[in-house]
DNA sequence: TCTGGGGTCCTAGGACCC
DNA sequence: TCTGGGGTCCTAGGACCC
């Protein structure tokens, strides 16, 4: 027996407790935010879940029973989302200190072992302040595999009777069956769609099934990361929390345009805005960058002239400088790009990283140090006036005249928490 | 008319080396 | 009919996650 067990923490229905926080008409109402262009839902209030409407569901094709239920609409508003992350996070380091960020809404928990009643009573205790302190409602699910408290907390969100906190402490206990009854195989984390329905060949079609099933006969028929999942759900570790968040591998950046593209220009424009937004990431990282991908894409939902391809650019010596990224970027889009075509997507794709500063020079380019700093003390101006001032104050040329925005974002919420001039006003 | 945008890890196969 | 064998690195693609 470990001396300690994981927690999961989830926020409920994140970016819509997001919304409610700042609009409390929103509340007990079916409310959904949407994608960016307003396309498709995103999030779903539990009252929307309750209608039917799944997740990535078309707004259009939903409109009608939307205006019939008086659905809430909000489009997304990823500045207030990711600030209200950063809020409940720092909340909970005040309760725990090994933390692992999984995802904008969810972070793992090293807890000490004590009697399961006081687990669970300080478990429902941090629920309550982080609510408190941020609006923000979470389900907490605790057992001593990062897989058996993914499902823990499934349980606490889906049966209310548990009041959005679940521990497992050995998932072959009878009590834990009324509730695995009710979920599905796919409930499992780690396992999609696809494993589920290839699951049923071998009569594998429910939770009980799949802890009874052989270790061997798994690992042989679907590799190993399900025999690791048959492992973590018999209480075996195999994915540890690691609260030193690693920094990413790669880093995208990609749109769906509200309308066609079908000059170069166009999709350049969009181009360089990603390779831009793309490697500001990269530099509040740390890292430096020595491939890159352009891809773009026409329609996929019209079959007729589809076309869609993707360039690599290798760079000699890794850089975070956005010019010579743009100007590699561009170049690899003039090499896909076909006249003729209507583009709905494009994208930019870092990777392959190295800490900057670190990286091993290479011997076959001449680099400049005096020519590095002096990019690096502009790129980090750079970064500093869009931050103080907000994203867009200062642009590099090739991205200025956008003839058609990107975004269409007709119901946004205001960036209540990080912008002065959208801060809510409280009577007057 | 209208259909999201990010990430992770594993594996199989090819190129290349000795 | 026969066509070494083992190792590493790289890449593309698949599956999963939120």
């Amino acid at each position: 027996m470990s001396s300690d067990i994981y927690g999961i923490v989830d926020c409920n229905n994140f970016y819509v407790s997001c919304e409610r926080v700042f609009d409390p008409t929103l509340r007990n109402r079916p409310t959904a935010v949407l994608s960016n262009n307003d396309g498709c839902v995103i999030a779903r209030s539990n009252e929307l879940k309750a209608l039917g409407v799944p997740m990535g569901a078309p707004l259009f094709e939903w409109k009608d029973r939307f205006i019939e239920n008086n659905v809430a609409v909000r489009s997304a508003n990823f500045t207030l989302y990711q600030d209200m992350s950063e809020r409940v996070f720092r909340s909970l380091h005040e309760f725990c200190q090994e933390i692992e960020i999984y995802s904008i809404d969810e972070a793992f928990l090293r807890l000490p072992t004590t009697s399961p009643h006081k687990l669970l009573s300080k478990s429902t205790e941090m629920k309550q302040t982080i609510y408190r302190w941020t609006g923000i409602p979470i389900s907490i699910g605790l057992a001593n595999t990062k897989t058996l408290a993914k499902l823990a907390n499934k349980i606490a969100k889906k049966f209310i009777d548990n009041d959005g906190v679940y521990q497992i402490d050995d998932i072959t206990d009878y009590r834990h069956i009324k509730y695995l009854e009710h979920l599905d195989i796919d409930d499992i984390w780690g396992i999609g769609g696809r494993i589920a329905r290839r699951l049923k060949i071998f009569d594998i079609a429910d939770i009980p099934s799949l802890l009874q099933a052989d270790r061997h006969l798994l690992r042989q028929e679907y590799g190993v990361m399900l025999e690791r999942t048959w492992l973590e759900l018999h209480s075996i570790r195999c994915y540890p929390i690691n609260p030193h968040r690693s920094s990413k591998k790669g880093i995208l950046c990609s749109r769906t345009f509200k309308k066609a593209y079908t000059e170069y220009n166009q999709v350049a424009q969009a181009v360089a805005r990603f390779t831009d937004s793309a490697s500001r990431s990269l530099r509040a990282q740390g890292s430096v960058t020595s491939r890159i991908w352009v891809f773009l894409t026409t329609d996929r939902f019209t079959p007729e002239g589809r076309y869609s391809n993707s360039h690599l650019i290798k760079l000699q010596t890794p850089t975070d400088y956005t010019p010579i990224l743009t100007k590699n970027a561009l170049e690899g889009l003039k090499i896909i790009f076909r006249p003729g075509h209507k583009y709905k997507r494009a994208g930019v794709f870092l990777e392959n990283f190295y800490n900057k500063g670190e990286y091993q020079q290479n011997i076959f380019t001449t680099s400049n140090p005096q020519e590095d700093i002096k990019q690096t003390i502009l790129m980090k101006s750079f970064d500093k006036l869009n931050s103080i001032w907000g994203k867009g104050t200062v642009k590099f040329a090739n991205q200025m005249v956008f003839l058609n925005p990107i975004k269409e974002q007709a119901l946004r919420s205001p960036r209540y928490t990080t912008r002065w001039e959208e801060i809510p006003v409280i009577g007057n």
